[in-house]
DNA sequence: TGGGTGACCATAG
DNA sequence: ACTATGGCCACCC
């Protein structure tokens, strides 16, 4: 592994530990924060790694452009994504998130004021 | 060198 | 809501 890995792994998981309690925000966004160089996909394959830090990410705070828990598989179990959700109240129906929009977090408008 | 794949995204029909 | 297509970039054969 080369260290640029390194640095952009620990990046994505800078700005998903940035999101705040109850806010989600998607793949794209987190890509386009740390530079249209990289894409979205890169920021799915860096969350495969993320159970592996010690550091925890709230990686169910990241979801894809539609509000969807695409992610959920890759959780100990299936629930567990909806869990953590609903547990900072937002609600879920059918692994998709209600009023996505109102949760969504935007890395861009709220680290570069 | 090249093809398949992925926790994606945008657009089109 | 659905599929199809092209782009994206690093990984693994």
């Amino acid at each position: 592994m080369n260290p640029a890995h390194q640095d952009f792994f620990q990046n994505v998981y800078d700005v998903v530990r940035l999101i705040p309690k109850g806010r989600v925000t998607n793949y794209g966004a987190i890509a386009k924060y740390l530079g249209t160089a990289r894409s979205s996909r890169m920021v799915g394959w860096a969350m495969n790694a993320a159970h592996f830090q010690k550091k925890k990410v709230p990686a169910h705070r990241v979801v894809n452009r539609n509000g969807e828990l695409t992610g959920k598989h890759h959780f100990d179990t299936p629930f567990r994504m909806q869990e953590l959700l609903e547990k900072e109240g937002i609600k879920i129906k059918k692994d998709k998130i209600i009023d996505y929009k109102k949760h969504y977090w935007e890395p861009i408008q709220e680290l570069e004021l």
